[in-house]
Order: structure tokens, then C-alpha cells, then sequence
DNA sequence: GATTGACATTCGAAAAAACATATATATGAT
DNA sequence: ATCATATATATGTTTTTTCGAATGTCAATC
């Protein structure tokens, strides 16, 4: 029945990384990503993607969920819902910061790393 | 003619720190602060709270001003209407996080530091 | 049950950020 | 000119963050 406590140091803390941004970014644009969706979007090894992930899910921002071979993250719908609002407002005015990766996730999710 | 650039990482940099956020927090709900009101608030060393200001300065997230031998800080209105929104929620929805500094901060205004 | 693929975690090193202290500058008053 | 006050910057140090590499875990398949 609690709301997670996020804090909003810690929830800009999380947003204070490029990696951890952007993959937010793309999670939040995508409803949801699995992990080599987003090696193959953001150019990253698996272990630095992976960190980033688990540090967004300890301040509960994200939700990972394992499906077979695959663990998929999404945005906590639990989220305060400032917090959502600010994580809207910064996907749809980052088109420039995210383009790229973008491209590269158009292209990862026609190959054949996930369902 | 041109608007400052501000990537969304530089910004999120900027509110991932305990007194830059506090900092930003207050001068937004405030309109504007000079600094001893800000040493005061937070309960920090002026060159502390002098660096972090810097670094928001910097970024043009912030404007300073002197006036006479104070130095008095606002939000730039150049911000993009994406970044003024995120304020916006965040200072609407920190009360608890903001509560001493704002408590702080009405002493300080009834003291003699500023005009 | 051994292996493979997808992902997570640990560890030590390197880089970045934050700190305290000292010093500099700018303004206004004496 | 000198001094006090308000603020900024510079410097050396400590703390925090990030990273790559290696290793561990879990689920599916052989």
C-alpha cells in the first residue's frame, strides 16, 4: 500500500548519466526494452548497460521482468507522477540527443535479439 | 538571437546535486536570492554555496546580477519551456525535501543580511 | 546434466566531483 | 586611500562515480 519513496535527488541523480538517460529515454518512448534492444541502441557493452539498468531499478524507476531467456525493463507506472511528467516532457524535447540510438534500435529490433 | 543550448544531460547534471537543487529550488519559488540568503537557507559555506551557483551559472540555468555588494541570483527566462516545466513539477512537488531550507529562509529574510 | 545464451554482479583502477581552506576582487563606507 | 563586507576563484585533498574485465547466475536446449 506504500508509494515508493523517490526522492527528487535521487531521481535526478539517475537522470545525471548518459547511459542512464538515454536508455530511460528509450524505455519510456518503447513501453518496454530488453537488455540487447538497448546494447545495440546505445553502442554499449552488456555489463556498463546492465549497471545503469539495475542502478534505475533500485531507485524504482524501473521494472524489469525476466521472460525466458530475456529481461525486460519498463518505466514504474508507480512513479510519482511529477516524476512521470518530467520524464515526458524530457522524451519529446530530446529528439536531437536521442536520434541516433534511434536509428540503431529501428534497426536492432529487425534482427533477431529478441521476440 | 540565438537560444542557449542546454542539452538535457548538462541539466540533469546540474539538479543532481544535494545544494545545487536546493539551491535552484528555492531561487525558482523565490524568483530570486542573493547568495547570503542561500547560506542562510541552506546552512552551507559561502564559497560552497558560491561554487555550486557557478556551475548553474554556467549551464545558463541561472541569471546573476550585482547589485551594489549583492550578488542576486534568478531563473533564466531564455531556459527551454521543456527545462521550466521540469522546474515547475519539481518545485510543486518537494515540499518535504525543501521544508527547513524554506523555514531557513523566512528568518533570513526578516534578518539584516540583504535589502 | 552439460552447454549455451542472456543478463547480473564483483573488483580494482581511473576519472570526476565535491570539499575545506586560503586568497582575490568588487563595492560601499569611513 | 583604507577598511569592512559580500562574493568569487584557486588549490590541494578526499570522496564518489564510472569503467573494463572477469566471473556468476538463471533459463532453455541439446
Amino acid at each position: 500500500m506504500s508509494t515508493p519513496i523517490l526522492s527528487p535527488l535521487s531521481f535526478y541523480k539517475c537522470l545525471s548519466d548518459d547511459t542512464r538517460l538515454k536508455a530511460l529515454m528509450l524505455i519510456y518512448l518503447e513501453k518496454e526494452l530488453c537488455v540487447c534492444d538497448l546494447i545495440t541502441a546505445l553502442e554499449l557493452s552488456q555489463p556498463k548497460v546492465s549497471r545503469h539498468l539495475a542502478d534505475l531499478r533500485k531507485c524504482h524507476i524501473l521494472l524489469d521482468e525476466r521472460r525466458g531467456k530475456w529481461v525486460y525493463y519498463s518505466v514504474n507506472p508507480k512513479l510519482p507522477e511529477w516524476a512521470m511528467k518530467v520524464l515526458e516532457l524530457t522524451a519529446h524535447n530530446t529528439e536531437a540527443y536521442l536520434n541516433d540510438n534511434i536509428t540503431n534500435l529501428n534497426m536492432a529490433k529487425q534482427s533477431e535479439c529478441c521476440p
